[in-house]
DNA sequence: CGCGGTGTTGAGTGGAGTCAAACTGCGTGG
DNA sequence: CCACGCAGTTTGACTCCACTCAACACCGCG
């Protein structure tokens, strides 16, 4: 990959403009630029935490089985650094990841990101926020799962896929694709009750399904349900 | 409140030794000590946040009232600030926030942390990692609660109240006296359900209820229910 | 003594999980 | 090219967990 994108890429990142060119030197020096197929592991629960990754093309999964064998799935969001927390506590992975399509990444050595927080109290406010956000998200995500039912949950991760991920061109399918059971893992549904919710959205004009392809005909209908529980 | 003892509380405090003697009594200056009496609000949600408060002696319960009427009920640990996160958001309190029992807390100005944090990279660390597991311990709780049933939920509430608060002389008897109401806001169940199942409990001599104290007899039953799911 | 808030328990209902059967699309190899 | 098998999807029937509603008991308080 030419050395102008991966610039292009970097400066699109926050973080940049928080740096000195010492700093964006000791970057550039120590990235790893990575390509990888669909369905490849990125790393598994339990390693060390070595990179922080971030997301620059494509779609990652962050994953892992919990009691009964319900995984538990996330989405990384395109543009953004992905489960950096874990290197902020204990330094393990927490959760394996793997690209869902193939996907583009930036790696970058935490003892590069472990000097420059050393050296840099903008970079650290920057983190702070980042977390900060996570953790509002996450407490938002859980209060709404709890509360709503079925119908609700299964709405309110459509709008979140449509929110992460957008649209094709006609402005209505969702770009990304996932099969019924990670839909159900995020959710917090079985795969047969995904098929079930989603029939019944179709039948109320709300979606209509092309295999995996999900084309969201009636937005407002759609917020009505995840808002209402 | 004697300036002794207000010392001793912000010498264990892990931030204290990280900062300089100016920061020090930049702090000793504008800290505000409070001694709450049981049931008083200290902000509601969508105020703006003016101080960050540490929990000294008592409980706080933080929450918010949800889809149908359902509340959100979370606790305030002891020795540790509470509900920092809104400050490096929105700031604004996303909840309201109030005393369950007779408290005592140190507020501090949020000009007075700004200016720390601006000056101080062990500070800016320190946040991170606390709010880094204020992710993680989020996390882990949402999926803990969706794939628990009730049993398992309230298993699992009751041994975070051990944690939170520890036991009384005895060893056995939850220090913390909750009403069944906000068991259940907390457990994601109705109080009808937080009643039965506590009797169930008893009956399977894992607990022993007298009014609102909760002893603990059989203390590996209740994890291993927790952990089961 | 009566009242209100809280806790307990029961009966009935409905939502969501389980299991299984049929159908689909897709890749593989004969 | 077709046959086969596999994995994912859809749908139905059944079961069971958890919520609702209501009646009753309990304690504290005026």
């Amino acid at each position: 990959m030419p050395k102008r994108d991966q610039d292009a890429h970097m400066r699109n990142n926050p973080i940049y403009d928080m740096l000195t060119e010492g700093q964006r030197a000791m970057i550039a020096h120590a990235l790893v630029v990575e390509k990888l197929p669909r369905r490849t592991r990125i790393y598994n629960e339990g390693e060390r935490v070595e990179y922080l990754y971030l997301l620059v093309e494509g779609c990652v999964k962050v994953f892992r089985k919990g009691i009964g064998g319900n995984d538990y799935v996330q989405l990384a969001m395109p543009g953004h650094f992905f489960n950096i927390r874990p290197y902020f506590t204990d330094g393990r992975h927490p959760f394996s990841a793997e690209t869902y399509s193939e996907t583009e990444l930036y790696k970058i050595p935490v003892e590069v990101i472990e000097r420059i927080l050393h050296q840099n109290v903008q970079v650290c406010r920057y983190c702070i926020a980042a977390l900060a956000q996570e953790v509002s998200k996450q407490e938002e995500r859980s209060i709404g799962l709890m509360q709503k039912q079925m119908r609700g949950r299964l709405a309110e991760t459509l709008l979140y896929l449509a929110e992460l991920y957008g649209y094709e061109e006609d402005g209505y399918t969702l770009r990304i694709q996932l099969s019924r059971n990670d839909l159900a893992s995020i959710s917090y549904m079985t795969p047969s009750n995904v098929s079930r919710t989603l029939s019944a959205f179709t039948s109320e004009r709300i979606l209509s399904l092309e295999r995996k392809k999900i084309k969201i005909m009636n937005l407002s209908q759609l917020e009505h349900i995840s808002d209402l529980g």
